[in-house]
RNA sequence: GGGGUGGUAGUUCAGCUGGUUAGAACGCCGGCCUGUCACGCCGGAGGUCGCGGGUUCGAGCCCCGUCCGCCCCGCCA
């Protein structure tokens, strides 16, 4: 027996016709008489009917049928009698009159029932992934996702870039995240690492000639989750060669286009608006902003130095700012939920927050004493704010100012409702530093990795005022996320090597880590760039989820932990003494 | 490492100020039902109140510890 037809293709021009589907049972509504079943399969959902007078025995056999048990029925295709249509079903004009049932297998009661709009704990639902996957949301979800490599990978072949596999068992590099560490067990002592990124691998393929590679391969950093962080993690990976950043930008852009047209539907304008680092930084407070919305930060330290706010004079003294933005409408706050903002800011590190009202009648502040005429009225000016609105100030270093109010930014406009969902507003972010003060260690940290090429006119910089020198580096942000980042890659070994003294990183520390990359440098390297987007991201923003666990077809908890398998898991003392491996662990 | 939040029937939840036998809905099981699609009606089973300790005459409820899920800070590009 074969299946002839899918459980959502079916319509009332199919009338008439044998066909034999298989699924599983989603609900049985049995009216003694007849039997109505919905198998459901990945396309849909069949009414099928048992009736007792046409079809006896399966009517009979019918009665053991059980939620999620495996049907193969055969029957004819039938229009439903008038006034028994279900509009809700693409299927829903016509039902099949069932001939022959066949059971394919029973199922145990479920723990949770198979439906789209479930609460059930996630807990739950990643321990039974399996029933978790049957739900349509999301299959829907992962066959999205299957569109959308698809569409890279077409894309990509177009535009001659080749899919070159590069190793998981890998060497460890102390920068950037903790690696995943793999023993090896013919080198005692030794172990590989699987790779954060494919990073020196795609340079050393552009070395080698091939001028354009991808890759759609997993990534695996060691450190702690978040809603949209895993352990392990698509990349869609991509370097070429003899391009420059707004060549790899331009591609990219029509990269991104295509799949948004692929997976939505939707033409989204070329070219992508672009910010520079600072201005992001100025004006959203983030390094990726949600530009879907306004509530632009604004400058307020030349008018809070003028004032007798002691709590602002204080923070600018040691090179700090104060900033603010206008909430709309939140002038109506409560002294408790004012309260409950200033929370909100202290997880960021802020000691308070300052606020005041603007009414009709004028400002309404605890700390409105403290200004001399005009001030507010000034700040208020610099804040377009209007009566009605809640002015909300940060005053700290730049950093923790940034931080605060990017994220009360978000927090207003979500609560406020400002953001349109239907937007895709992509937005890069260029002109990154090249390296970062690490005040812990005392010396500079690469922003991006230590491969990433200053600007050429920073060049000079690079040892004078290393601070001041730009990357040509790149981020891609889609409604306030990060899905993708790159640069154009130091291809010159005399570069590298100032970029080293510069990271404070020995020349025979770099040797040990990434001496082969060095070398491959040495010998004739094409300048080269490329960019990485995170899949799981992109793909979690297209399909309207919150979380890229919706995204991932077994995905793990906030402990790293796959509560289907159970992994990680002890292992037995034979498999360490293979390993040369003692465990030190107090029980 | 830290902050927040949740954990009571298979599931989602309620459970008052600490007080008799821990409830509801859905699901499950049995019976009835020939046009349902949230089928309907009747009946039934089902509880380690996450776990451990403490306070108390008495703990689902209070205290301490601990485990797990989720959100976040740190971390991570």
């Amino acid at each position: 027996m074969k299946k002839t037809h899918t459980c959502g293709e079916l319509k009332k021009k199919d009338q008439g016709a044998t066909v034999t589907l298989m699924g599983w049972v989603q609900t049985r509504r049995d009216h003694g008489g007849l039997i109505f079943v919905d198998l459901r399969d990945r396309a849909g959902l069949t009414q099928v009917v048992f009736n007792p007078e046409t079809a006896p025995q399966a009517h009979t056999e019918a009665h053991g049928i059980r939620s999620e048990y495996v049907l193969a029925v055969t029957g004819t295709v039938a229009p439903r009698p008038s006034g028994t249509v279900n509009p809700k079903l693409p299927t829903g004009e016509i039902e099949v009159h069932v001939t022959g049932l066949t059971i394919l297998n029973t199922a145990k009661a479920l723990p949770f029932m198979i439906e789209d709009d479930t609460d059930v704990a996630e807990n739950l639902r990643l321990k039974y992934r399996y029933l978790d996957l049957r739900r349509p949301s999301l299959q829907k979800i992962l066959i999205t996702r299957h569109r959308i490599t698809q569409t890279v990978r077409r894309f990509l072949d177009q535009r001659g870039f080749i899919d070159v596999e590069t190793p998981f068992l890998t060497k460890s590099t102390p920068e950037g995240a903790r690696d995943y560490l793999v023993p090896s067990r013919v080198n005692p002592g030794m172990f590989f690492a699987l790779p954060q990124s494919p990073q020196l691998f795609k340079q050393i393929l552009m070395v080698a000639g091939f001028e354009r590679y991808y890759q759609i391969v997993k990534c695996f950093r060691d450190e702690d989750l978040r809603s949209d962080r895993q352990p392990e993690f698509t990349q869609i990976d991509l370097e070429m060669s003899f391009i420059d950043q707004d060549e790899i930008i331009s591609l990219m852009e029509e990269l991104l286009a295509a799949v948004c047209k692929e997976v939505k539907g939707v033409n989204v304008a070329l070219p992508f608006p672009r910010l520079t680092f600072r201005e992001a930084m100025d004006r959203y407070g983030s390094d990726k902003p949600d530009t879907r919305f306004g509530l632009e930060l604004k400058d307020i330290s030349d008018i809070a130095k003028a004032t007798d706010f002691k709590v602002f004079l204080q923070a600018l003294e040691p090179g700090g700012a104060v900033k603010g933005f206008a909430a709309p409408g939140m002038a109506v706050l409560s002294r408790k939920e004012v309260d409950d903002l200033t929370n909100e800011a202290k997880i960021f590190g802020a000691k308070g927050l300052a606020w005041i009202k603007v009414t009709d009648s004028g400002f309404d502040s605890p700390i409105a004493k403290f200004f001399k005429d005009g001030q507010i009225a000034a700040i208020a000016a610099r804040l377009e704010a209007k009566p009605g609105d809640l002015m909300l100030f940060i005053a700290d270093s730049p950093k923790l100012v940034a931080d605060t109010l990017g994220y009360l930014r978000l927090l207003v406009g979500k609560r406020r409702n400002l953001i349109d969902e239907t937007k895709l507003n992509f937005l890069w972010i260029t002109d990154f530093p090249l390296v970062e003060w690490n005040d812990e260690e005392g010396r500079f940290d690469a922003m991006h990795h230590p491969f990433t090429g200053p600007r050429d006119e920073d060049l000079p910089l690079m040892e004078s005022d290393p601070a001041k020198v730009h990357a040509k580096a790149y981020d891609i942000v889609l409604n306030g996320s990060e899905i993708g980042g790159g640069s154009i890659r130091i291809h010159r070994a005399d570069v590298q090597s100032r970029m080293f003294s510069l990271l404070k990183i020995a020349e025979e520390d770099a040797r040990k880590k990434f001496g082969f990359l060095l070398e491959a440098l040495e010998y004739g390297a094409p300048p080269h760039g490329g960019l990485a987007f995170g899949l799981d991201r992109l793909t979690a923003i297209l399909t309207g989820t919150q979380s890229i666990r919706d995204v991932i077809a077994f995905p793990k908890t906030q402990k790293a932990i796959c509560l289907m398998t159970e992994a990680p898991s002890r292992v037995s003392a034979a498999q360490l003494r293979d390993l040369s491996i003692k465990l030190d662990i107090v029980e």
